[in-house]
DNA sequence: GTTAAAAGTAAAGTTTGTTTTACTTTTTGT
DNA sequence: ACAAAAAGTAAAACAAACTTTACTTTTAAC
């Protein structure tokens, strides 16, 4: 699962930390979901679709 | 978060225990996120809309 | 109305997502 | 070059997703 969070945050000029708040997520979150440590849950993808306007599918990749 | 994967599954004929083999997951997985008890991760999400052929988005409806 | 298949449920256990604390490295601005 | 902010990282603890086993209730077919 690869996602474009890292460009989207960066066109929205939002920090790992502004974003992380405005998810109701700690920083760390963000970061390792960035990272692509782990995905992030089904609400959580649903967040980040409705804070950036994107489909979760515009998001989020898998790679099965 | 509600779902609509009983309605989906019931189009395609399938029981609880062949979607579950489809999805490789267990039977009581499946049943679970029919019956509301907790969410998928994202991956199964995205397991089930390419199964269902159908977008997150329709099978699955935030209600913070 | 019995039987078999499907669905529902529950406890214990494992794995994955998330938090908290804390420290290091990189980037940005002066 | 220096300081401050941002990003990266890691371990311990907790929460949510998922498995396995096993049993009960509902549904469908004869």
């Amino acid at each position: 699962m690869k996602n474009r969070i890292k460009v989207l945050r960066a066109e929205k000029d939002l920090t790992q930390a502004e974003l992380a708040k405005q998810l109701s997520v700690s920083r760390q979150t963000v970061n390792a979901i960035e990272k692509g440590k782990f995905d992030p849950s089904l609400p959580l993808a649903f967040k980040l679709s409705s804070l950036f306007g994107k489909s979760i599918e515009e998001i989020f990749q898998n790679e099965e």
